[in-house]
DNA sequence: TAACTGTTATACTATATATATAACAGTTAT
DNA sequence: ATAACTGTTATATATATAGTATAACAGTTA
């Protein structure tokens, strides 16, 4: 696990957290059925409050992405992670699309944008992956 | 000008209205030199506070967007949007990243993910445009 | 028994969002 | 000149979110 904290962000502790976490997962570098530390373990390593944690896991919980045994612990969804569904797709659209009218305002063509999108897949692996 | 506020939206009012300037800019709708209306009018004819539209106008203001004359009142800048920059194609691949890894993980392909920016795009117009 | 697990509850601080007034200085139209 | 606008600034208040600090509960594991 390398999570990186940053305090001054604008993003919540939380919610780089949880971008981190799912991060790892696209990368490969944590798998289906890999546990993740206790709330209170990763609190402590990272110098943060345990709800601030507990809040992110939950999240993910919510997502699909972990699943949270009382006896076993915390685990990344050993089924792998839920695909997408429609409502999933159409949120998805209501993010990209102001980045998107900003960007081509600010002449980001489509070509530049969608190849930034490409070496963004680019840095992730499907490499013996789980899907 | 179609404004429309959602004040049940996790967006803040004052975001809401800065893209849907954006995009009604992007769409060729509203063009360099034209005019906005007044803090006081705008926040009268949605329902809302002065300085929440203020707040809006001030942040367009400061990314090129509008020019705010104390006599003449806020234009669309006449002189065409500023281009992104290096530090704004950072930021842009700072918000996508995460998105684009979560995507990933639930299945959502590097095609589906650039078809769906492409459309986006073509949403919006240049007939005519300013750039 | 002791040390851990997730979970829940309460309380507190700080910040962000939004509103409500009020006032100031400068235009513009009557 | 007066009245009606303009953006701007200041102050105050209410609410929600983010983060922390403790404490406790029920269950597992060594």
């Amino acid at each position: 696990m390398f999570i990186n904290i940053d305090l001054q962000s604008d993003d919540p502790i939380y919610t780089q957290l949880k971008n981190q976490i799912i991060a790892s997962i696209a990368r490969n570098e944590m798998r289906p059925g890999d546990g993740l530390p206790s709330v209170r373990r990763l609190a402590a390593d990272l110098g943060i409050n345990l709800h601030t944690v507990n809040k992110a896991y939950q999240q993910l919980k919510q997502q699909g992405f972990i699943l949270i045994h009382r006896q076993k612990g915390v685990v990344i969804n050993p089924e792998g992670i839920p695909a997408a569904d429609e409502q999933y797709r159409e949120s998805l659209e209501r993010v990209l699309s102001p980045l998107v009218a900003e960007s081509f305002c600010k002449g980001i063509t489509e070509k530049e944008f969608t190849t930034l999108c490409q070496k963004l897949f680019g840095q992730l692996t499907n490499e013996g992956g789980w899907r």
